[in-house]
RNA sequence: GGCGACGUAGCUCAGUCGGUUAGAGCGAGGGAUUCAUAAGCCCUAGGUCACUGGUUCGAGUCCAGUCGUCGCUACCA
């Protein structure tokens, strides 16, 4: 139905600490907007990768005695590792210490200084290395930066390379104004306008103190400021500069996922780096929000972080997965508490749809020996799925995964009222009842079929369970074969164990 | 200080262009069943839709102000 391409990125990742829930959070909301562009039948790109260089960075790896390479490898490890758990199928994933990396920095920064945007000065003030930028006095308290209190400020002169950010203002306001979806979710598109309203300073682009690096083109003894370098890899990540086929297969990106407190990079400066450039603009950025801890900020220092890993082994990537989803008003915060992670996947998961399935297939076993009755679609379950499709489609289109797990379990919902309604087991014992039993268990099948392709994105793996179950189709459906009569009849089901066994809840803390 | 949100049942939230008795899920209480992972289904919550005033035939839904929470930003010359 569609041949569209789609291109998806999240932000890479400081390579300094291990991914937590937070982190995760992108990359699986992420994954799930890929998968189901991929159901929709589009030709799918999702980068992912890590941000390696920066002065933090370089002092992380020395502290353990390790190379900055030899660290960022390790480092790779550990977050792919992650990822893998989550089932975040990625296409490509992009270290900024490659090679393919640096030359698209090197290409960038020449064509922007071609173009007159680049020029030198001195810079002079207090640095934090935390934030791997300077920090105006009145940022300050008590003489710290406010989110690296643990950190000494440094007095730090040196000779910058500066871009000429002001130039794009103008520019930029426009955009906006012309390309309504740029940014969302609009609180932060509101924040951007009223920034840009303020007026743009030029930045700083480039590092003399630093080492661990990609080398400014035009100056050896510079490298280039971390924030500049890490944006540079949505386009090194489909080839450019040295693929142009492949770069302009891909290029522009169709969705930036990135933390809403990095939107002013992606927004801002990001299309400005790339306008001077001569590159086309990414079409839209969305900022989404934080996962909180109760109402604790994610974090370290605080003690507040959450272990995906140690989730993934207790509820299984699905059930997180669809939890983050369900759960989250995408763009705004999630408050995560794991009671609610495991009465989601209780209510929803193991007695709505799990239960759904072992009630369907174990009735079919009992009252037509396991085989799929040949029946005529045109009931209320298949109306009921048609509208669950649209409404799903239209959510995901506008990636409010929240409303297109509400679209899909739509479906089981009023599977389980069928089976009440009907009472198959009363029906059963009534041969003059055979037509409305089969049609009955038809319709319970074909809910769960239908709720698996709807939900693949969201559970992947046990969507594709579900799907076996059922011997039907189990890889890489279209959304399209959600539609309502795709069981064939006379398949013979057997019993299976639980899809989502019940979970016990946690302890009260 | 400026800008922008948000404030709806115990909890988490939906509520399109303003229009009859304000919704869902979870939790809690009750009921009728038995196919199923003791799951599912039905009924029940009587909530000043933060507060006040305004526009309107009519406002949770628009406007102004107040209070509270938060985000961004500026400044304390």
């Amino acid at each position: 139905m569609s041949d569209a391409k789609f291109y998806i990125t999240t932000a890479i990742d400081y390579v300094n600490s291990r991914p937590h829930l937070g982190t995760a959070y992108e990359k699986v909301t992420a994954d799930v907007i890929a998968r189901y562009r991929r159901l929709r039948g589009d030709r799918v790109f999702f980068l992912m990768g890590n941000d390696e260089h920066s002065l933090k960075v370089e002092q992380a790896a020395r502290q353990q005695g390790l190379e900055p390479e030899a660290y960022c490898d390790r480092m790779e490890e550990a977050f792919t590792e992650v990822w893998k758990l989550l089932d975040i199928d990625y296409d490509d994933f992009i270290r900024t210490s490659q090679e393919r990396h640096k030359r698209a920095v090197a290409e960038l920064l020449t064509r922007i200084h071609a173009n007159g945007d680049v020029y030198q000065a001195d810079y002079e003030g207090w640095y934090c290395n935390g934030c791997e930028a300077f920090k105006n006095e009145g940022d300050l308290v008590e003489g710290r930066c406010p989110d690296h209190v643990g950190l000494e400020l440094a007095w730090l002169k040196e000779k910058n390379h500066f871009f000429r950010l002001s130039r794009y203002q103008d520019f930029l306001v426009e955009h906006y104004a012309k390309e309504a979806d740029f940014v969302r979710p609009e609180v932060r598109k509101n924040e951007l306008l009223e920034l840009l309203r303020g007026g743009l300073k030029d930045i700083s682009i480039s590092r003399e103190s630093a080492s661990w690096g990609v080398p400014v083109p035009f100056d050896p003894d510079a490298v280039v400021y971390v924030w500049f370098d890490a944006l540079i890899n949505y386009v090194a990540g489909v080839g450019w500069p040295d693929d142009e086929a492949r770069f302009q297969s891909w290029w522009p990106a169709d969705l930036h996922l990135v933390g809403k407190d990095i939107t002013r990079f992606h927004c801002i400066i990001w299309p400005a780096m790339l306008k001077s450039a001569g590159l086309p603009l990414p079409r839209a950025i969305f900022g989404h929000g934080f996962v909180n801890l109760g109402k604790d900020r994610m974090s370290k220092s605080l003690g507040t972080i959450v272990d995906p890993k140690a989730l993934v082994a207790r509820y299984g990537a699905d059930a997180i997965r669809f939890y983050l989803c369900a759960e989250a008003t995408f763009g705004r915060d999630l408050e995560y508490g794991e009671d609610r992670l495991a009465i989601r996947a209780n209510s929803d998961l193991a007695n709505g749809l799990g239960n759904l399935l072992s009630r369907a297939i174990s009735m079919l076993i009992k009252y037509r020996d396991g085989v799929v009755p040949a029946v005529p679609t045109d009931c209320a379950s298949a109306a009921v799925t048609a509208r669950a499709i649209e409404d799903y489609r239209r959510a995901m289109d506008a990636l409010d995964l929240k409303g297109g797990v509400e679209a899909a379990m739509s479906i089981v919902i009023h599977a389980n009222k069928l089976v009440d309604d009907e009472a198959p087991w009363a029906l059963a014992k009534d041969p003059s009842q055979a037509e409305r039993l089969d049609r009955v268990l038809y319709e319970l099948l074909e809910s769960c079929r239908a709720a698996s392709v709807l939900l693949g994105p969201v559970m992947p793996t046990k969507m594709r369970d579900l799907r076996l179950a059922l011997r039907c189709e189990a890889e890489a459906p279209r959304l399209e074969q959600a539609a309502f009569g795709g069981l064939a009849a006379g398949t013979r089901l057997e019993k299976i164990a639980p899809l989502f066994p019940r979970i016990d809840p946690p302890e009260e803390s």
